[in-house]
DNA sequence: TTGATCGATACGCTTGGAGCATCGATTCCA
DNA sequence: TGGAATCGATGCTCCAAGCGTATCGATCAA
């Protein structure tokens, strides 16, 4: 049994008439009725009652064409669906971002894409830029949402913005009247920060500012998500430097101020593996990147 | 693109080992190797990344090779429900019944039909046995449960159950207290019937029984249903004469006496078109006539 | 009775799927 | 580092089978 077999079958169950089905399938109509009783045969059942003047269908026939008809259009959807794969309008992305990302570009762009390529299941994995990276590389992510990397030969990376870096200050700080501060104004109070080992980039650039700017600074407590960071500086037990799309994250004892030392700015980037061909990939990315400019940014 | 190309690219897909599928296949290595790239180049996509080493699947070929299981499976269904069909275990039976064979018979031949053949979606309609003859010989139905019809050429009739023939009377008929009467006895008594034209053999019995007793029968009204015929007699308006079995529709104030007259009796049947072919048909038939006898007979 | 219609059959041609032998690339191991 | 083993691709040949043309036989209408 073929595809062939069923095209033929359906078509005679459709014109009762072998000289017509044959024409509509562009065979000759001995072909056509050789195959259906090769069909016949092989199935072990008869599926047409025929005389010279009358085609009509058994009950058996007319279970096997109903079923037969699922089948050519299951056959049909096998073709679709590679084709659909294969131009990335069907199929499975997943995103790497960082959690400062998660605030304001992220939801921009699984929205964008959901409109774009609704048959491309998005799967969004929360990590740090470090761990994108190796991800990328294995393929576990296809493309990577991050802070301030540089590419290399195996990734291509993208800024999408440049962010003002802030200083976020209980409501009782000293400064907490101020608009801009550099960082040496800090020197008495201690920092909240993320864990040093899973956003390691982050901390050297604050260890850098904070040479450059002749401090040294005190940590006094790390926390794993900014929600958590803010309720410590909010409890008044230090000051966090945070990427200005933080301030969406309003908080009600908690004061942002720009910061205006040299450098204090962060990138947010996006990262996917250099020469990628995979379409639904190459369609991620370039959604991200268009999703992330296409508003204009903030007033700072 | 064919079943072959189908189940060659499910195999590959499942052992990703071109010689190792050949042989689950029962086909050499080359021919394999050949149709898959046949089957990418009518798709025009690449299902699988081949180097010499290593096969694996492509987005598109996982996609494909989803939708080609689902298709194979419709195409085996394809000829399960032919074979099923052809058997009699699949399909779609139409039984024609009398009104007064749907209290007693048809209940158990459903439930004994749903019992044995749960893939055949069994049509009721109720018609009278006249109605059924044609219907039967046209295909309309395929058995026919009706009342004292005689076999034909073309008909296969069988008897099911002899039934006596009762007169059912109004809870204050000077006769009330009696078990059995004669047809003479209810000279006095008006008739309510079912329409004369519906039912014309039930009125030339009853008139060949009149006649018989030297009765001149009067008729007082036409009802088209038993429960009609029943709340007429209720109501005084005269007697009916029925068979036993509608007995079972109970009514408060009706009394059945038995009719004592010779042919005072009606006969379930059971008619088939003679040589009939079909199993669904030929099922259906074997098991109204098993359900109407198993169970005894109610006492009279 | 005759002609028209329609599915089945006979026959030869051609396509294309299969097997065998072999190639080229890659990997493993000594 | 070189040779052997593995594995998919390719070239060649064979033949099964699908197809088209011509024709038959049955049925029905005029």
């Amino acid at each position: 049994m073929e595809l062939r077999h069923l095209h033929y079958a359906v078509a005679v169950a459709e014109e009762l008439h072998f000289g017509r089905a044959a024409d509509r399938l562009h065979v000759a109509q001995p072909s056509l009725s050789r195959q259906v009783r090769q069909l016949e045969h092989d199935l072990g059942v008869e599926l047409f009652k025929r005389t010279s003047r009358r085609v009509e269908l058994t009950p058996a026939g007319a279970a096997f064409v109903h079923a037969a008809r699922r089948t050519l259009a299951a056959a049909s959807d096998s073709r679709v669906a590679a084709v659909q794969a294969a131009s990335g309008v069907r199929g499975r992305a997943t995103l790497g971002f960082v959690a400062s990302a998660a605030v304001e570009v992220l939801p921009r762009v699984v929205a964008v894409h959901r409109a774009e390529r609704p048959l491309v299941q998005l799967s969004l994995r929360e990590m740090t830029t470090e761990e994108q990276v190796p991800q990328l590389l294995d393929g576990e992510i296809d493309v990577g949402l991050g802070r301030d990397l540089e590419p290399t030969d195996d990734l291509q990376v993208q800024t999408l913005q440049r962010e003002p870096l802030l200083a976020a200050v209980p409501h009782d700080h000293v400064l907490r009247h101020r608009r801009r501060i550099r960082l040496a104004e800090l020197e008495r109070s201690p920092f909240v920060t993320l864990p040093r080992d899973r956003v390691p980039r982050a901390w050297d650039k604050l260890l850098v500012m904070s040479r450059a700017a002749g401090l040294t600074p005190h940590f006094a407590q790390e926390a794993n998500q900014f929600v958590t960071l803010l309720a410590l500086v909010a409890a008044g037990l230090g000051v966090a430097i945070v990427p200005d799309s933080v301030r969406t994250l309003r908080h009600e004892h908690v004061h942002y101020l720009r910061l205006n030392d040299p450098g204090a700015w962060s990138e947010v980037t996006v990262a996917v593996r250099a020469g990628e061909t995979q379409p639904v990939a190459r369609d991620l990315h370039r959604l991200v990147s268009a999703a992330a400019t296409a508003p204009p940014p903030r007033a700072t």
